[in-house]
DNA sequence: ATGAGTGCAAAGGCTTTGCATTAGG
DNA sequence: CCTAATGCAAAGCCTTTGCACTCAT
């Protein structure tokens, strides 16, 4: 395991592998090449992959490794399952690998990328989630932000 | 349609059979008794419904049925599909009726229940998320935020 | 060798669609 | 009357699972 990791520090690129495999060996799970080369794919994009947008990176892997991988991965908490549409399910590394981070939804294309708010807004946020929610007896681990509108490719 | 209406507030309970009346008749869709079933169940419960819900609430319904209705009336703009987990979509009405809110999911049983937060943040939230956005060439129409923990039966 | 990992194909589960019947305007 | 709406059943589509084979330890 990193020895330092503050909130909003993440992963260097170049610890990622070592990163995953820890994980991975502290829920008794080995790190395949076929598990390497969808990290790999993961982390080279800057936004949450579908199934398919994985396959074509990863050339020689079913389908059906690659979500029993994505669930082994998910377990190992070093992957995170992103529901935005009811179309496809897609997979993006861990904020602890990522950093805190939101998303933009084209309502027209369904593509989704990454998006960072300033600190300030996102520690009101926070608080105020979290004093609303705790009013209804809801406690709160964390928030999940989307932007939905029309991406740059589709004006 | 109703005379006066601004952003935050919402149609009034008694109007909503109207609102949704005048919509459906907009694109031409009558406002049966299985949709006006279905919009019943919708204003009565204060959080997204799945659609083993709703069929609870409305006997004698068919479930390819409410599947047809809840997208006439998504289409008709009364009813907008929430996502939130891998399991079941679920419905609501939309905010021009219920007013702006969020969701709270738990973790733990799938539940989703309806918070508001203040005006303030919420408009802080906005401009700095319309700001990022417009960075990268996204146009943004609208936010979608879920807090994500543990309700209260679960605790 | 020995159990985890993989590929292929079949099964699952939510959602959509086809078609004959019913009902609303 | 006549088209839209409904019910039932079948089909679709993403995802999961069963099973035999392969590979790494």
């Amino acid at each position: 395991m990193p020895g330092s990791k503050t909130e909003h520090q993440h992963v260097a690129a170049s610890d990622i592998a070592h990163h995953v495999a820890t994980k991975l060996a502290e829920i008794g799970q080995r790190f395949t090449s076929g598990r390497r080369a969808i990290v790999e794919s993961l982390s080279h994009a800057q936004r949450p992959l579908s199934i398919p947008e994985i396959l074509e990176h990863t050339t020689g892997l079913a389908q059906s490794s690659a979500y029993r991988n994505l669930t082994v991965l998910e377990n190992a908490g070093v992957v995170v399952r992103v529901i935005t549409t009811d179309e496809w399910a897609r997979f993006e590394l861990s904020e602890d690998i990522t950093g805190h981070h939101h998303h933009m939804v084209c309502s027209v294309c369904g593509s989704v990328d990454d998006v960072r708010i300033p600190d300030g807004i996102e520690e009101a946020l926070d608080a105020a989630l979290e004093r609303v929610a705790a009013k209804s007896g809801f406690k709160m681990a964390h928030h999940r932000l989307d932007v939905v509108g029309v991406c740059r490719a589709c004006r």
